[in-house]
DNA sequence: ATTGCCGACTATATCGTTATAGAAACTCCA
DNA sequence: TGGAGTTTCTATAACGATATAGTCGGCAAT
């Protein structure tokens, strides 16, 4: 029986047999298509898409025979034709600007939640990271365009504000991560970093500290519209919360971190050299912070002896560090589940206006401020 | 001039203008197609098309006009239809098993490598994460050959073997990922597992350890196919060292940490409580290492000063950790990079037979064994 | 004037599906 | 017996590109 089906759908044109054909160009071994499995079947093309698409106007014993068929002959129907017909993609599409490659734990917990919940929804996720120092991030939109993608996420820092715009402007719904941004079809997820970075001050200002250096993570790129980044909230957080207890901001105490460990590790040494009145570093990443701490330690000071550190995210490794690093704790995977939901929902429901999702951050105390409250599960 | 263009293009047929039409399915804006930017300049859909693909058989004014069109009108070639009549998909899939997303940081480091080169070389990268106690994997595969993925990357702890065997026999070039496994199209990248466990365990025999806990990833599978693991050849690297130096091997100081932090901290602390010889623990990921030091301090017991623990990995997170954790590093980046490179040369040169590549793994001493020698860069 | 060639452009089949609009056979009921 | 309605199946036009195999002037060589 089976070899009777191979026989019958083979096609009459191609010369070779064996399986591994000489010249052919790799993986192009020609699959069966739908008429394959029509002509084998003995129905008609549309008759198999039928069967495919589970119409329900087959017979048993038809509908039977074909998958028998397709089964024999180890089809798969083409999405590359189904998606081109339907005027679909199934693709959803996650771009990363980072600065060196996608290093940041942050978004990598953050992809952790995207993945899982794509996988769920039965489409695909096509990853893409560009060097945010990269200048043709044009041409990456293009592929989005060209490849029919269905909703986009933004991720990372920015090389410009036109990246916003111009997706706005595509139509193509898209949620961004941690960008405050919205239009008609666009809409973002974020921590509350506001809240958050007023809370890490703040639990430094309880702990007596007033001369607190603020680590930033990039300047402003160098188009000048303002991009809303989280540097830009977690500085007003931070000046928040310095505001409220009567303590002037003073510029001085800001310096750039580069979002790396190394590049925290300088600026704060440079920073509590020329500053003795420094008891205490708020880096607004955890990866900064650990560059903190090695900078304080480098001075032959200790953490948090003499100098106390708070960080922002709450990546794994934050509790692995001695001492354990207080921070402000994201749910980056939720974040990556939300951000994939509500893109669902905008493409699947252009009506409804997309809302925008803001998740709590809160303050995890560990060992770098010194408190003695320890939670026992860092123990 | 602009809106002679707009006028001239659009379709007799749809009624709608507006932007925001009414009933439309979302993202479903019509877009020009290449038949629009033909009509719009007045030559032929082949025309257009040889401009598009730089033919170079096309007058410049001709093109310019062309140009021009497609600039006004916004068209992008539809890659879907594309790729359909020119079977290929320029689609590289990534197929990662792991147990809770895709947590573990190193898995992480290889996919930085891949997409930096994936991007580089022009194709897109599906990524697709799998729980390997997700017994559908099948279905992931199928959705791969719908999708006529060009290459495949698989990199995890795969559910069972028959996940190697059907993608040999799929066809499709394949590039495994710390797995060691070949077809006619398939190979793999690894570090040198082998001799980066021998040279964990002979440090810590050299510095003076005879009974060392092998902190193992999972057990085997259900189903009982031999999986060429990384356990399997790290613990050969292990038995080896024993073997050298004239050490029976205990199979009773093995346990199981399933990879996490928690499993080996659980897992440690048994043994350490009913072998109380044990002076050293090897754990063949350094997140297990993570858990197997707080085990020892869960048990009020000093890390290095009571008992040694070596990783395996170098991950980030190894050299935060106090005391900084010694380890072997394994390459990780350049893993994710040589995977892709080696699969598009399978992919692109289909005579050649692909080549396997094994990247070194060395130990890297930090603070964690008692080792006083500590590399500058991890002050 | 014929032939051949070249440069610029085009008509049409094709890729492998789904969608639309029937067709053929059969049942049911008056 | 003659529709009406069902059930099962089918022919064919899309979808939006590329590939193949031209056409049509014009120009040089014979």
């Amino acid at each position: 029986m089976s070899d009777d089906v191979h026989d019958r759908w083979r096609r009459p044109e191609p010369g070779a047999d064996g399986e591994s054909g000489d010249g052919v160009p790799a993986g192009s071994i020609q699959r069966p298509t739908i008429r394959d499995i029509a002509r084998a079947a003995g129905v008609s093309v549309s008759t198999v898409s039928h069967v495919l698409n589970e119409y329900g106007d087959i017979s048993e014993e038809t509908e039977h025979r074909v998958r028998q068929v397709m089964e024999e002959l180890n089809y798969y129907p083409s999405a590359l034709a189904r998606r081109l017909v339907m005027k679909r993609s199934y693709v959803l599409q996650l771009l990363l600007f980072a600065v060196e490659g996608l290093h940041h734990p942050f978004f990598y917990e953050v992809t952790c939640g995207i993945t899982s919940e794509v996988e769920k929804a039965g489409y695909e996720l096509v990853l893409g990271v560009k060097d945010t120092r990269d200048r043709r991030w044009r041409e990456t939109l293009r592929r989005c365009y060209e490849a029919k993608v269905e909703g986009i996420m933004l991720m990372g820092t920015l090389p410009s504000a036109k990246v916003l715009a111009e997706v706005r402007a595509s139509g193509i719904p898209a949620v961004m991560i941690d960008i405050p941004f919205e239009g008609p079809r666009v809409t973002y997820v974020t921590s509350d970093n506001i809240a958050g970075a007023r809370r890490a001050a703040e639990h430094l200002i309880s702990l007596g500290h007033r001369n607190i250096i603020y680590v930033d993570g990039y300047d402003l790129p160098d188009e000048y519209t303002p991009l809303p980044t989280i540097s830009v909230a977690r500085r007003i957080g931070y000046e928040e919360a310095l505001r409220a207890h009567g303590i002037e901001f003073d510029p001085r105490l800001v310096c750039i971190g580069n979002y790396t460990q190394e590049g925290a590790r300088s600026a704060v040494r440079a920073k509590l050299e020329s500053r003795s009145d420094v008891t205490a570093v708020f880096a607004i990443s955890d990866v900064m912070a650990f560059g903190a701490m090695k900078a304080v330690r480098d001075l032959e000071r200790r953490v948090p002896g003499d100098v106390a550190v708070v960080g922002f995210d709450d990546i794994e490794a934050a509790s692995y560090v001695r001492p354990a690093l207080t921070t402000i704790k994201q749910q980056g995977e939720l974040m990556g589940r939300s951000a994939v939901c509500e893109l669902l929902r905008i493409i699947t429901n252009p009506k409804r206006s997309p809302k925008a999702t803001v998740l709590p951050a809160e303050l995890v105390v560990r060992e770098s401020c010194g408190a003695s409250r320890l939670s026992p599960q860092f123990a």
